[in-house]
RNA sequence: UCCUCUGUAGCUCAGCGGUAGAGCGGGUGGCUGUUAACCACUAGGUCGUUGGUUCGAAUCCAACCGGAGGAGCCA
């Protein structure tokens, strides 16, 4: 069925930009996926997607095309086709342009049985198909998206002269204290089962990375502002919305920089890709906004043109405990705050993104920085309606005496965080950084509300098909 | 790991002790510049699994398995 290409064939023209166009043209050629058809004696409609936008083009096949018959009206929805024709001013209502074939190829039919149909799917059965999902409005738009705001990302850092550092995804330091680690590993039977490390691939215990914020440091240590954007792995087993096994994570660390900075750049992040968004992913935007979340553009606006809350951790316990809402977890000092102690902040009684900052040093890990009140560390929190925490971040202990002092006090061993240590015995310097979690800011963009629906091919526990 | 909800046709669901249903999707035919098209006919199910109660179980009970939501942890 397939023909192969020449060099005199018309340039294949996007969905995207057909319909978009500002006049008739002769001869276009259009290439994708068949959403629907519908036919008549005289003629069929088959509606065609190529993923370059939400929408796609309606093409008449005219019942004289020479394969009408025997393929035209047998084409089901999924199909592969390849249309030539002329694009001309639509005589239905509906859309301003549809293309007038001339020649249909139709590269693969879909078999009878192709399973996304044009209504009525819960998003927990378009998980389990999860390769083909992507050619349903929905997650062809969450994709776009996703791309979109991952470009918008190198763009907001390398914009500020940031630089991009890959840091590495297996890691032999085993202690990153950021929870439960994957386990990499070539030993096999009795080695295996005996543990005996040295005599695995690295010589030593190598994981999956949990943050790369600690090999981020050391690079803010030399080339003064970075970032970091790639995978990250959490064997918790968590089974919540908001918790991937698999997530991509954006990490920036500045040197000179101490928290109130951190908290500005963190600040300055969400509201440009929410920017980003609005600007260049308008129809993409309408779309959740009808289908996903009601509310979506107004809060997307409103996140763009209104001011960060800002509460010290002491005023926000403060806060709650004047609520007078009635949580299921108490609120008191010394304690980590809730998930729903957060959503009230952020949703009730903020009403708008807020950052939390200077918690309590026992609740904190080792490598944030001691304010002076001796009591609360230089770590921030960036809360959202809807999702809660999106970016955690702290300014990072520069003092020597005192990061091995929090390494003592943590249980942990100065022996294992050598490197780390050193940063602060050749030409320490104040710097601060932070973690936003690129699956939960798409979550907050796009309104939707299961993280494992904004991921191609999601990971949680129980779960690594495809 | 804990708590709650849920599992019936390819999909979305109804049926909740007495012969297994609808819409969509598929097939066939019809009709129409249609657009989640429409009309008619038709094929399609070991009612998650195992055991129990009962004359009789999709329906009641138990265990197990799968799915979802929430909690903890965090991003």
């Amino acid at each position: 069925m397939s023909q192969s290409p020449s060099p005199d064939r018309t340039a294949r023209s996007l969905v995207k930009s057909l319909l978009a166009a500002d006049g008739p043209c002769d001869e276009v050629r259009v290439q994708g996926w068949v959403r629907t058809r519908r036919d008549s004696k005289a003629f069929s409609f088959i509606e065609v997607n190529d993923g370059s936008c939400l929408k796609g083009i309606q093409v008449i096949a005219d019942a004289d095309l020479a394969n009408y018959q025997s393929e035209i009206v047998h084409i089901r929805t999924g199909a592969s086709v390849e249309v030539v024709g002329a694009l001309v001013s639509s005589q239905g209502g509906g859309q301003a342009w549809e293309i007038q074939a001339r020649e249909v190829i139709v590269h693969g039919n879909a078999d009878e049985d192709f399973p996304l149909q044009k209504k009525g799917h819960t998003m927990e059965f378009l998980r389990s198909i999860a390769h083909l999902r992507p050619r349903s409005n929905l997650f062809g738009t969450v994709f776009r998206v996703r791309s979109r705001m991952a470009y918008a990302i190198h763009r907001f850092f390398q914009d500020r002269d940031f630089v991009y550092v890959h840091t590495p995804i297996i890691t032999a330091s085993d202690c990153e204290g950021a929870g439960e680690m994957f386990r990499v590993t070539t030993l096999k039977g009795e080695d295996f089962a005996a543990g005996n490390d040295e005599k695995d691939f690295f010589d030593k215990r190598a994981y999956l990375t949990v943050s790369g914020q600690l090999e981020g440091e050391t690079f803010a240590c030399a080339l003064s502002n970075i970032y970091t954007f790639g995978p990250t792995f959490r064997a918790e087993n968590s089974h919540t919305s908001r918790h991937a096994s698999e997530f991509w994570m954006i990490e920036p660390e500045m040197a000179f920089c101490d928290l109130g900075g951190d908290m500005d750049l963190a600040e300055a992040m969400i509201k440009f890709l929410v920017e980003d968004a609005l600007e260049h992913c308008a129809g993409d935007l309408e779309f959740f906004g009808r289908f996903v979340d009601k509310g979506l553009h107004e809060r997307l606006e409103f996140v763009r043109d209104r001011a960060f809350e800002r509460v010290s951790y002491t005023e926000a316990v403060e806060i709650l405990q004047a609520s007078g809402e009635k949580f299921e977890y108490p609120v008191e000092y010394g304690h980590n705050l809730q998930s729903e102690h957060e959503r009230y902040l952020t949703e009730k009684h903020f009403k708008c993104p807020v950052t939390v900052y200077n918690y309590p040093r026992e609740i904190k890990p080792f490598y944030m920085r001691l304010n002076d009140d001796e009591k609360t560390v230089a770590a921030m929190d960036l809360l959202v309606p809807g999702i809660g925490e999106i970016i955690g971040g702290s300014q990072r202990e520069e003092r020597l005496d005192l990061l091995q002092a929090n390494l003592e006090s943590h249980g942990l061993s100065e022996e294992d965080y050598w490197w780390y240590v050193d940063l602060r015995r050749y030409g320490t310097v104040p710097h601060a950084g932070f973690g936003l979690g690129f699956e939960r800011l798409l979550m907050f963009v796009t309104g939707v509300a299961n993280i494992r629906d904004v991921i191609p091919f999601p990971r949680v526990p129980g779960w690594a098909e495809f």
